[in-house]
RNA sequence: GACCGAUUAGCUCAGCUGGUAGAGCGCUACAUUGACAUUGUAGAGGUCACAGGUUCAAGUCCUGUAUCGGUCACCA
């Protein structure tokens, strides 16, 4: 503390130890949020009211009022709290403790999500550098040892960081996407999916990372603006265009749009000699739609074993296709003398014999495409055909017992129907509702889901194979047999979560009394990736949403509305806010201003001007105290017309506040709430109260002061659910009499 | 290419079903040992992207244009 500052408190301590001795001496100074927030946090904790259990227990709640439930979107166990989670914590948090006060059966279960490729992925990083081992020569059983311990590691971390933030999260119902309770309810769901004939196992066209060895699904991957020369070919009579001249190896089929009159002479079907890069092959000409007469010169070879495209053409005409590299990224025998060599390598020098041969017609080096890569932290995605496990979004079958407004017991539906009528009917809503025409543009679109994955950390698949038979149970069916060694994609098991989390496949009571939640808050990016998910498990497995609202936040960014990146140098991290100006300013600056489903700019200084709020509101609470202390506020009073008016205006403010909340408004809730503390309590009200405080008039006296207390209570409450430590702190030091209970956590929210 | 947004004060953004523009930060002036040196009071600053239309009345509804952004698909 520089010099002068430290001189003002002690002066001030001086003064005001003379002025007022009966007020609780922590009021002397400004409010010092590290010194309260990790006591406040653990008395709450061990007070138990975070578990719903607990306050119909303790009375805080009927054993028949209403539920409210969230789930908590996981965050990576290896992970650390970053300004997103922060804001998420916020939102939930705000909405929790208002629905508790309100006296509902309040339930918010946390969990963490094991992210497997991803943490895989890191582990596997940590281990390679350390000892130079990749994960084969480690082993299956060794390397879940050493991800498992890794995880169990850093779960702590981001557990206690998740608490840092105020978050009133029954632990007790703590939940891991791969302990044993969801272990559960993934295979229950597998098997039973699989029974019913919507999972299936297929050769299909997947996106194989060959640096990560395993399939990623359609959304993980990212595409990565990349400039790549494009090479044009000549093919017989032909011009083909490629940026992958490496595939062309075995390609023997030429493919022109019916229409396109350019090639009208050529039939379907028609076969052409033509010169290739390890000598003469027969083409076969082939007439799709999928051919696009305005690209390039509108003809193409395909390449099925590695383009999705190409695999779907195939599959329609029935032709043939060949592996030309291998899950490592290495040339077949087909391609004859670049055989064993690197695609990476092999591209120049396939180029060179070709440019000898006379095959080039022309490079543009300036072509720019995108590449598809793995988001997870892996390589370039390289398509390849294989054996994988998915689940048929467009089968059909009978519904069974359904909640589902819309949907009926009987009816014949798929998992698609099922997703899109949830949202149609509002079963589901969606906030912001853009999103819900959003949602509905991706559903039309999907795919089957390829939920197997090559990599170790997960779910095993409960298949087991024995001479070209399969069995889907959980155990061995015995001698012989071998369990497929792939495991499921990380978002089977978080499709589950709502249910998973409370119990499912055990009808639980918890099951029963919260599901389908309340809400489920997340990031607008992860609508496809597991709001849909949740939908089409929860539908098709229990024949009820798995939520009825979906409030979706969107990005923190910087104030200049750029993403936040560590090359940027931009990042600003919610536990140094939490350090510097406390969790509660840290939860009000990504909450006021921030829209549901709009990007949220935070600044240093908007968190530093909410620190100034929480003292503020600690200021307020001091000047109150001091006016009402030694006065014995249970005697009746006569209120005066200017007294009914603040209370009046206290009511609306309530009624006004509490209407944002319910329609999911927190920002302007939490603004509301703002304006009339400072604008309103303590410019006007506090002002206008000092000279009749200081009065003679003893009734009008106490009739402010009454209206001060009640004003300052209603005003705590009312602020509590966005910053809950500040008004905690001061609900601690009221006198007795002043409060409706003993902590502020489950205090009664105030009518209006 | 399809879809979804955005365009309002210097900056970042609110403004719900149409009724003479709001917040925070910043800026200016003044005040201040005051509950609050983390404060108060007052103030400057906007033809609400542009062009049409509906209406007694349009940031607000409709049509179009421009610019910016996002998502998805394609990229042989």
């Amino acid at each position: 503390m520089p010099f002068y500052k430290a001189f003002f408190v002690l002066l001030s301590n001086l003064s005001m130890n003379d002025k007022q001795p009966n007020i609780p001496e922590v009021f002397l100074k400004p409010y010092d949020p590290a010194q309260h927030e990790d006591d406040l946090y653990a008395m709450w904790e061990n007070s138990g009211f975070f578990n719903p259990d607990v306050c119909v227990e303790k009375g805080v709640a009927t054993p028949d009022a209403e539920p409210f439930s969230i789930v908590l979107p996981p965050p990576n166990v290896t992970g650390t709290l970053h300004m997103g989670h922060a804001a998420m914590l916020a939102i939930e948090d705000i909405l929790v403790r208002y629905n508790r006060m309100l006296g509902k059966r309040t339930l918010w279960i946390p969990g963490t999500d094991s992210a497997a490729l991803a943490t895989q992925s890191k582990v596997e990083g940590i281990i390679y550098k350390q000892e130079k081992k990749r994960r084969d020569e480690i082993g299956r059983e060794e390397l879940l040892k050493r991800i498992d311990a890794f995880a169990e590691d850093s779960k702590n971390t981001i557990i206690n960081q998740t608490k840092k933030m105020g978050a009133s999260m029954d632990w007790s119902r703590y939940a891991f996407t791969l302990d044993q309770p969801r272990y559960k309810a993934v295979m229950e769901a597998f098997i039973k999916m699989y029974a019913d004939g919507l999972i299936y196992r297929g050769a299909r066209s997947v996106n194989w990372d060959p640096a990560m060895q395993t399939t990623v699904s359609d959304d993980e991957m990212e595409y990565v603006e990349t400039n790549s020369p494009f090479y044009y070919f000549k093919y017989g009579p032909f011009t083909i265009g490629t940026v992958r001249p490496e595939t062309k190896f075995g390609d023997k089929y030429v493919v022109m749009h019916p229409e396109d009159k350019r090639y009208a002479q050529y039939e379907h079907g028609q076969q052409i000699e033509v010169e290739w890069i390890n000598g003469p092959i027969t083409a076969t000409v082939i007439k799709d739609e999928a051919a696009d007469p305005e690209m390039g010169t509108g003809v193409m070879t395909i390449t099925p074993w590695h383009s999705q495209v190409d695999f779907e053409i195939a599959e329609r005409h029935g032709l043939e296709r060949e592996q030309i590299i291998d899950e490592r990224g290495i040339l077949l025998p087909i391609a004859g003398e670049f055989a064993g060599q690197h695609i990476k390598k092999a591209r120049a020098e396939i180029i060179l014999k070709m440019q000898e041969k006379g095959l080039i017609e022309k490079i543009d080096e300036t072509n720019v495409n995108k590449v598809a890569t793995n988001s997870r932290g892996g390589g370039t995605i390289e398509p390849q055909i294989k054996e994988q496990w998915f689940i048929d979004v467009n089968k059909e079958f009978t519904m069974g017992p359904s909640e589902i407004p819309g949907v009926n017991q009987g009816d014949t539906v798929t998992l698609k129907t099922l997703m899109i009528k949830s949202v149609e009917n509002n079963g589901v809503s969606i906030l912001p509702e853009r999103f819900e025409r959003v949602y509905y543009n991706w559903i039309n679109n999907l795919h089957d889901w390829c939920i197997s994955r090559q990599i170790w950390y997960g779910h095993q698949i409960p298949a087991w194979f024995k001479d070209g038979e399969v069995k889907v149970q959980t155990t061995s069916p015995g001698e012989g047999w071998k369990q497929d060694p792939d495991t499921l994609d990380t978002w089977f098991s978080s499709g589950l979560w709502t249910m998973s989390t409370l119990g499912w496949p055990e009808q639980t009571k918890d099951l029963k009394t919260y599901h389908p939640t309340t809400v489920l808050e997340t990031g607008y990016d992860i609508l496809f990736f597991w709001v849909a998910r949740m939908i089409l498990m929860s539908t098709y497995l229990v024949g009820q949403v798995p939520f009825k609202n979906v409030y979706l936040h969107g990005l923190v960014r910087d104030e200049k509305g750029k993403k936040m990146s560590k090359s940027l140098g931009n990042v600003i991290d919610p536990l140094t806010m939490i350090e510097k100006f406390g969790a509660d300013a840290t939860r009000l600056s990504l909450v006021i201003g921030a829209a549901p489903g709009n990007d949220m700019p935070l600044s240093e200084s908007k968190v530093k001007g909410y620190k100034n709020f929480a003292n503020k509101v600690w200021n307020i609470s001091r000047f109150v105290l001091t006016h009402t202390i030694d006065t014995d506020t249970t005697l009746p009073v006569t209120l005066s017309s200017r007294d009914e008016e603040i209370l009046a205006t206290l009511k609306t403010t309530v009624a006004e506040v509490s209407a944002e909340i319910e329609k999911f408004n927190l920002y302007l809730a939490g603004e509301k709430a703002y304006h009339y503390i400072w604008g309103e309590l303590a410019d006007v009200v506090l002002e206008e109260s000092k000279p009749i405080l200081a009065g003679e008039d003893m009734a009008a006296k106490q009739a402010r002061q009454k209206v001060l207390i009640e004003c300052l209570t209603t005003s705590l409450k009312l602020l509590h659910p966005f910053m809950p430590y500040v008004t905690e702190a001061i609900w601690q030091e009221l006198p007795k009499e002043m409060k409706d209970s003993e902590m502020l956590l489950v205090a009664k929210w105030p009518s209006s």
